[in-house]
DNA sequence: ACAAATATGATGGGT
DNA sequence: TCATATTTGT
């Protein structure tokens, strides 16, 4: 290239180099603020300005849909309208375009439909009830669910060898409880979040000619927060990747968070094995936080083992900056009261000293934390938002109306059939739905027939008979008007959609309701409908909603808020000040988590959660607590051990 | 079949 | 503590 660009102008020397090394593998180790990602899209823009790759000839891999939009915004305003023609996206998404184009490969139809949580332990419940007799009590359907999904995100498929640990799990009936839930998910043309991974996993080792196509396809592999990938993330990198041979990941081992996800930080640790004639490549100036918060949290993070290594250095210009830089606030209190009560002070005096609500957060480990702090903000009148809080598409009252409109798209879809035959009430109990499944089963027809059945042969009665005539009529009607989209000009989907939630009588329902909070339901089914009005067909709406999660929205212009989140949702982000509350034994690090074995990867929760701050972060435990009404003494966390022993000089601690 | 009363259980996280 | 699941009563 003749003329350097000027972003390429604005990297650091060891960014520039992870930029225009161009082939072969490499690991950027990169760690908190360091600028990962202006390296990816840097990266992106290099290989298509050097004329290395075409824009469709690049694989650009995330974990969230926020990281993806990010990047192809980025990328967009880098190198124009050519970055539309990138294939990135997260991991899933991308499985998901795989499986769309060779679904009878995997054995599946190709109008699947995507499964989310619920409906994964709703066929899983049944399964242990009805088909094998496994008492649910001693073994949740909750707890099996992950067990699948673990199994799924290790590459074991049915017919594969668990290992022996896993075998044993749930009374040994592990893999036959996955077995028969398998078999349900193909019985109903359903795939679960694993699948979107292990299908095209199991169509590239089955079809050579398959993966062959994407393996000349993708020229060039980028993989972001490689630290977090799982077993079969990790094997589809590495069939893609001997194509061309051309793969870099960004990644950093101190900050994966994920092992309970199936994330496996020995994809990290390994790279240099897995990919011959690796380079690894660290960027360790942090352009974020102050020296006394780099120092602390580097001084905790190298209590642990088997890491790769990686030292954060301050970047001058900033080290310069603030001229007495606050050491990080250790802070002990009586009680958790007193604790809220503390940073609450700490909150309104930097909001006086000119700092904005929007550059504060309050860091919990779990959900469940974040009450205590909500009750007196509320009495404060401080403006709070907990970000990754039950998101639109998890409320009852949205999850009942896409259950509507996935029967439609697709009238097998015996989970959503159940979920509302009933809602609103139309007479349908345990009986009615029971004889229903019967013809369903013996007919071999889905829940939706056997109903059209039952209601001509006279097998229901009562109000469940005439309400439910009712209600196939009205189906088949909206089923009519659907079938006909295309041929209809004036076809509207949110219209179609009203129509649908009107004759239902499912809006009626929440207008009819006394409940405290049916009108904001009304209005959220109102808001889905408008949502609705943006697609162009069903099916498109239908895999957005399963795919996206709408979590963690960007912050809203314009209005200023206290961030209140986990550790967890607070990764790639950053504020001026930083509360970490609750460091507790048992808490942080969370008792289960260490039962586990897992005491470095809450470790490495900590780091995230320090490197988080820029200017401040005050970590605080209290010496007893109420815990579900009983009160609890406490033990500090053997992570404020960890700051004395390593990082002396940057904390600054009280006992109040 | 449905509403109310009572028991239970989960309290790590997200594509 | 809160939310859901199960049992009991109408």
């Amino acid at each position: 290239m003749q003329n350097l660009p000027n972003w390429l102008l604005k990297l650091n020397p060891q960014q520039r180099e992870a930029v225009e090394t161009t082939d072969g593998a490499l690991l950027i180790l990169s760690g908190a603020g360091t600028g990962k990602t202006r390296v990816l899209v840097s990266k992106i823009a290099y290989l298509i300005a050097n004329g290395c790759a075409r824009p469709w000839e690049i694989l650009a891999l995330t974990f969230t849909n926020k990281a993806a939009n990010e990047m192809k915004t980025r990328a967009r305003n880098m190198i124009g309208e050519e970055a539309d023609s990138l294939w990135a996206g997260t991991f899933h998404s991308i499985g998901l375009k795989i499986l769309k184009k060779y679904p009878m490969l995997a054995g599946i139809a190709p109008n699947f439909l995507i499964y989310g949580e619920d409906d994964q332990k709703n066929i899983i419940k049944k399964i242990m009830e009805d088909d094998l007799d496994i008492d649910i009590k001693k073994w949740p359907p909750t707890a099996v669910m992950e067990g699948i999904a673990r199994l799924k995100d290790k590459g074991v498929s049915i017919d594969g060898e668990a290992s022996l640990v896993e075998k044993e799990q749930f009374g040994g009936r592990l893999m036959e409880i996955y077995r028969l839930y398998q078999k349900k998910l193909i019985e109903l043309n359903g795939v679960d979040f694993g699948d979107l991974l292990l299908y095209p996993l199991i169509i590239f080792n089955k079809n050579p000619d398959v993966l062959k196509e994407y393996q000349d396809k993708f020229k060039y592999i980028l993989v972001d927060e490689y630290q977090d990938t799982n077993k079969v993330q990790y094997q589809l990198l590495k069939l893609l990747y001997e194509g061309h041979k051309n793969i870099a990941c960004v990644g950093d081992d101190d900050q994966s968070i994920y092992s309970w996800r199936g994330a496996d930080i020995d994809n990290i640790l390994r790279f240099e094995q897995d990919f011959k004639e690796a380079k690894i490549i660290r960027l360790e100036t942090n352009y974020r936080s102050t020296p006394h918060i780099l120092a602390a949290a580097s001084g905790l993070i190298s209590f642990n083992q088997g890491r790769l290594g990686k030292t954060l250095r301050p970047c001058e210009a900033l080290a310069g900056e603030d001229v007495v830089a606050e050491k990080v606030y250790v802070r002990r209190y009586g009680d958790g009261l007193d604790e809220v009560r503390n940073i609450l002070n700490e909150i309104e005096w930097r909001q006086m000293k000119k700092i904005s609500l929007s550059e504060m957060a309050i860091l919990v480990r779990a959900g469940y934390l974040t009450r205590q702090f909500e009750k007196k903000l509320k009495s404060r009148g401080i403006t709070y938002k907990i970000i990754g809080d039950i998101s639109f598409y998890e409320r009852q009252e949205i999850k009942d109306s896409i259950a509507y409109l996935r029967l439609l798209l697709y009238p097998r879809d015996d989970l959503s059939f159940e979920r509302i035959i009933n809602v609103p009430k139309r007479g349908v109990g345990d009986k009615a739905l029971a004889d229903i499944y019967n013809i369903a089963r013996r007919e071999g027809k889905s829940m939706l027939e056997a109903t059209k059945i039952a209601v001509a042969t006279g097998v229901l009665k009562g109000k469940a008979l005439e309400q439910l005539r009712i209600f196939i009529d009205s189906f088949d009607s909206w089923k009519a008007e659907l079938d006909g989209a295309e041929k209809n000009e004036r076809f509207n989907l949110a219209l179609l959609a009203r129509r649908v939630f009107e004759e239902s009588g499912y809006i009626d329902m929440w207008r009819n309701s006394k409940k405290e909070e049916a009108e904001a339901r009304r209005q959220n089914i109102m808001e889905l409908i408008s949502d609705l009005s943006e697609y162009e067909t069903l099916s498109e709406f239908i895999e957005y909603t399963s795919l996206f999660t709408e979590n963690n929205e960007a912050k809203i212009e314009g209005e200023e808020y206290l961030s209140i989140m986990t550790l967890h949702a607070a990764k790639g982000l950053e504020f001026d000040i930083v509360f970490l509350p609750v460091w507790e034994q048992g808490r942080f690090p969370n008792e289960k988590a260490m039962d586990e074995g897992q005491e470095e990867e809450e470790r490495r929760l900590a780091y995230v959660g320090i490197t988080r701050a820029k200017k401040a972060a005050f970590v605080s435990y209290a010496a007893s607590r109420i815990i579900f009404t009983q009160e609890e003494r406490c033990t500090p966390s053997v992570f404020i051990g960890n700051l004395r022993d390593r990082a002396k000089e940057n904390i600054d601690e009280l006992r109040l």
